[in-house]
DNA sequence: CCGTATCCATTCCGATACTG
DNA sequence: CAGTATCGGAATGGATACGG
């Protein structure tokens, strides 16, 4: 049988996928991270219509990955912040420019470099470790439930049908 | 002026949602990561109706995220398998899970764990580091554009406006 | 097993106009 | 400045039936 919502899938991803998983979300979110508050801002560089702006950093807002702020001494005036929330998908913003600049670039060598503002020190590739600075490949991970079932991501070598955890 | 397109948004945050921003997608990904590779088995599983999967299957295809690989012996079955493009989605496989069990998850502990299958170590959750080990907040990251033009991360006392690469 | 074809309802999106 | 109201066309999604 068919689903029309993720809202019955017991999986973390398919969770994420729907408060994040849409186009516009994507720049919203990368610009307010460049410190864009403003709705006349968002819509005039990212170029969208006002009613889906309207639409967009409601949704946001609702799932408490923005939220907005009336500013004080004009009435009329609002700002849109990231959250906690919000700040905690800063590994993805980070990584999404970094496949795509090994990934999705035409020409040339990589467009831009992220560094600390502290130490000057270039950011590393996202990469996924354990605590010992060991790096985990997709091919030898494993992950277990909580319920105890276990199963390892084996796309090369495993069965089809093969789940994780439920969706 | 409003855009119906991310093609001419020179922004690489821009250029992955463009292949990545779908509900479906998500968790495609995700099953692929688990092993799945038949299309019944993404249909039966996801729950999603074959025509919508069909086209989901082929975008991936086209974005070579995953490739369509005939079966041997079997004139009409394909297997569905991530590509190196697809596979270095890995961090974010990892990433997304553990944000929604620290925003998301409706009540008790952390739903599943992941380690490495070699070592049985626990994965770190994803963040942002230096080569030295530092931790890099999405306050204190700087970004440094190709032409040199640089700006920082600010959301919490930055101008508003404030853009860090063009989209 | 792996899809296509078709249909229909719903949603979405951009454009435009207007407002406190 | 920050939206709301409305509209029409396009795209999407699900259901269903069918085919090699």
């Amino acid at each position: 049988m068919t689903r029309s919502s993720f809202a019955d899938m017991d999986c973390p991803i398919a969770q994420a996928a729907e408060q994040l998983a849409d186009k516009w979300k994507f720049v919203i979110i990368r610009n307010a991270f460049n410190g864009m508050r403003r709705f006349d801002d968002f819509a005039e560089q990212l170029g969208v219509a006002s009613n889906v702006l309207t639409a967009r950093l409601s949704e946001l807002v609702a799932a408490d990955i923005l939220t907005r702020v009336p500013v004080d001494g004009d009435g009329r005036a609002v700002e849109y912040r990231l959250t906690a929330k919000g700040h905690d998908l800063f590994p993805m913003v980070i990584f999404l420019p970094q496949w795509s600049d090994r990934w999705l670039k035409k020409r040339g060598g990589p467009r831009f470099e992220i560094t600390s503002a502290d130490t000057g020190e270039l950011v590393q590739p996202m990469q996924v470790t354990t605590a010992s600075g060991v790096v985990v490949t997709s091919k030898r991970a494993q992950i277990r439930e909580g319920r105890g079932r276990s199963s390892v991501y084996r796309d090369i070598k495993g069965p089809s049908g093969q789940t994780a955890y439920g969706g």
